[in-house]
DNA sequence: TCGTTAAATTTAACGCCGTTAAGGTTGCGT
DNA sequence: ACGCAACCTTAACGGCGTTAAATTTAACGA
């Protein structure tokens, strides 16, 4: 049989998922497909285009499976389910956050997606503008936010040992440090709970929205505007 | 005269503002400081080593500069500031974004800049948790943001072709995707003014926090709690 | 069915990479 | 002046992405 771009790319998923960024090369895919490493240069022009594919591969994988369907829903709803996908899509694979962003995603269904958030924003009563801010700010946090927990936890089953709690009371001096000290002791500490970590800063960035959408009650921003 | 620490790390990130992250090799580095690679496994252990101190240099740098006097400000204007000094401290040097995320940051002296900024927070009203929960949130954002900023114009000067307007507007069909495409037209497109996209994120998330501080004002709010 | 042609892959090699082992060189304390 | 630690070089290993050229495999009209 012969290969395709979507069979290299599943296969470079897969051993991705085992061996990480550092350690996927040419030449390992290449023997998993039983195939010499020059082999993949038939399907792509570099490894960089491999990558970028892989990546499109992930995000589209992801906001085109048949489960989500946003246009029903109210916006806060939606954005908290658009976050929580590019989410998990980042966490599927191992090093997935670090190998999204930096790429460059071509497949056109991508703006597709984006279509359709923007549609339900601005049904909602957004600007196109400012839905436009909502996408970009929660894809940008999502983006950090994965990087930041895979940094910590690469698979996640594991944790890196550099930053177990035990870890990290070594190095932080509760005399001058006390309040960074007693987060670190508190029992479910944010840092230990990604999830709800992930679910509360999603929460902000969709309150911050809210004021956006009903100027009336400024009376808790801190906007500086007249 | 004999190498050290600070010497090697001083020319790793003038190197790197030259070659970027691909280019940055031991041998390189070694080579514009007169000396042969290996020598530098004397001051590090590793290539891994060294962009750790890089990116530890990077952040220690902006946050431990003269004129950050976080102590007087409201706590708005204090997350502006620590976003923006973040912000510029990873698009110091080219591909900063990218390196500083998924290294190991030792200098104490982070934790010090941490227990200030909390500090700032809870004097404001919050507690430790949503202080440390502002300040992740931040970091995570401004990473992620400063990652997509730095995949489409490398250097301040410069733009990846790839991002520019006429070559998006080759990828977007009008018919299907209309807002995309508006907004891809949009004069003063947020996508090509990153800078007021940034502040207007922060605002997002600082309007969302000052919702917390003054949980009475519940009415715009998206919460589901009961 | 066969020959031709294009598609797909292999073989061989290039230059570069991070890293290690072993051996020098320098300079300081005694 | 000697010893010893600090610091650097030489030489080399295995592996990397990538290219050029030769080779095999598949497709298809005569």
């Amino acid at each position: 049989m012969t290969l395709d771009r979507e069979t290299v790319i599943r296969a470079a998923l897969r051993l991705l998922d085992e061996v990480g960024l550092e350690g996927l090369t040419l030449r390992r895919i290449a023997t998993d497909l039983q195939v010499k490493a020059p082999a993949l240069y038939w399907h792509f022009s570099s490894k960089q285009d491999l990558l970028d594919a892989m990546a499109t591969t992930v995000l589209t994988d992801a906001f085109n499976a048949d489960d989500v369907s946003w246009e029903g829903q109210a916006w806060p709803d939606f954005l908290r389910d658009y976050g929580n996908t590019l989410r998990h899509a980042l966490l599927r694979y191992r090093d997935g956050a670090k190998m999204v962003p930096g790429t460059y995603l071509t497949d056109p269904s991508l703006y597709g997606v984006m279509e359709r958030a923007l549609a339900v924003l601005t049904t909602a009563g957004f600007s196109p503008e400012t839905a436009s801010l909502a996408l970009s700010t929660t894809y940008s946090f999502t983006v950090g936010h994965a990087i930041e927990e895979q940094g910590m936890r690469p698979r996640p089953g594991q944790q890196d040992p550099r930053y177990d709690r035990e870890a990290r009371r070594e190095r932080i001096d509760p005399d001058t440090q006390p309040t960074v000290a007693a987060l670190n002791e508190a029992a479910p500490s944010l840092a230990t709970n990604a999830d709800r970590a992930f679910d509360r800063s999603l929460d902000l960035i969709i309150t911050g929205l809210a004021a956006e959408l009903a100027p009336e009650s400024r009376s808790a921003t801190p906007h500086t505007t007249p």
